[in-house]
DNA sequence: ATTCCACGGGAATCGGTGGCAA
DNA sequence: TTGCCACCGATTCCCGTGGAAT
């Protein structure tokens, strides 16, 4: 039934952000003295999941390069360090400059700061917990360099920043929530775009909306998932019982994608997590080191001790993919959906069943 | 009031990489 | 090529914190 899948993916950018006009105005004034070789002011966007904070950036600066070739990058920062950033940072600028996994960090900075003739904006996705990093300082310390920071909460962000961090944050851009009928028409259009026409109405458009409370990822993906429940099941067009069951499954592969993204440790402690159903952090532990050396086994890597299992399980909440319950000394972690299995095999059989 | 326990911040340490001189 | 060193990122060690149990 998906006559374009490209449209679901969270890479694509529509060729109108709708319900956006304000935030996008914004945003090319905030770029728009690099066109005439000025720094673009620094901006701070900021709202809650799926309200389209990336997708709002990567389109302004789409416009931006119609209008000049201008610098500019995109970094994740969730979990990566001050050199991860900089390196990215170096590389995007200019991929000739030379650098090795031992440069140190204040000898990297000093490389782009050489590099950078031109203005360069760069993009801070997912920078809640920068400060803890001290990239932001080595980027603000580049006169041409110019920074969007994308954030969750701008006032919990702010608070963190320093003085002189704050000074600098010129423009704040705080996105809120999608109404339904917003909503409805940025699925719209991927209807328009991915689907063959007739096939969903505008009223289940709008349960899709409705459901995902405002939340544009996962809108998105339950209308794909519609689509293809409706394939799967034979039907015409979508019915309204596919509608209904799009919903667990987008959040299903959303949640799946999370825990593919994570690294292995993470993955075994999820493992243990999703076999076990619910355990005790004494249990959990127990449970780990009970099969730590069956799991890795054969592999380039050594099991690792509870304090880093206790940021690894921070890190898989952070994802949405595992719960905590209850105060620190009585803590029970569970998974948030059974049915997300890791990419590992865990056969668990823990001593004490 | 005291003990217990897991949490989580921060310092120390470890294993690996790459530059450099002998 | 070898040994040494600086450095990185990941992990461990240490310890203060605070809520629950005793």
């Amino acid at each position: 039934m998906i006559t374009d899948p490209g449209v679901f993916d969270n890479e694509y950018l529509p060729r109108e952000l709708k319900h956006r006009e304000g935030p996008v105005e914004t945003l090319a004034k905030a770029f728009e003295p690099t066109i005439d070789g000025y720094p673009a002011d620094n901006v701070l966007v900021s709202g809650g999941s799926g309200v389209g904070k990336t997708v709002l950036v990567r389109y302004a600066l789409a416009r931006l390069d119609e209008a000049a070739a201008i610098n500019h990058a995109h970094i994740r920062c969730l979990g990566i360090t001050r050199g991860q950033i900089l390196r990215t940072a170096i590389d995007e600028y200019d991929s000739t400059i030379d650098f090795t996994l031992n440069t140190s960090v204040d000898t990297l900075q000093e490389k782009l700061s050489d590099a950078v003739i031109s203005p360069y904006i760069i993009v801070l996705d997912e920078a809640d917990g920068i400060y803890e990093t001290g990239a932001l300082e080595d980027l603000f310390a580049i006169q041409r360099v110019s920074v969007v920071a994308i954030c969750h909460d701008a006032e919990r962000w702010l608070a963190l920043a320093t003085p002189e961090v704050r000074a600098v944050m010129h423009r704040e851009l705080e996105l809120g929530r999608y109404g339904v009928d917003e909503l409805a028409d940025i699925l719209q259009d991927r209807v328009d775009e991915g689907l063959p026409p007739g096939v969903i109405t505008r009223e289940q458009l709008r349960t899709i909306a409705d459901e995902c409370a405002g939340i544009a990822r996962i809108a998105i993906q339950s209308l794909r998932a519609a689509a293809e429940l409706a394939g799967e099941r034979g039907h015409e067009r979508i019915l309204d019982e596919d509608v209904a069951d799009s919903y667990e499954r987008a959040c299903h592969r959303i949640r799946q994608a999370n825990l593919r993204s994570l690294p292995f440790h993470h993955n075994v402690l999820y493992g243990i997590l999703q076999v076990k159903g619910e355990l005790a952090a004494s249990e959990l532990h127990r449970c780990y080191e009970a099969l730590a050396e069956d799991v890795y086994y054969g592999r380039d890597l050594t099991p690792i001790g509870p304090r880093s299992r206790r940021n690894k399980l921070s890190k898989l909440r952070e994802y949405d993919l595992v719960e905590f319950e209850g105060p620190p000394q009585h803590r029970v972690y569970s998974v948030r959906d059974p049915e997300i299995v890791p990419e590992i095999e865990v056969s668990i059989s823990c001593e004490g069943d």
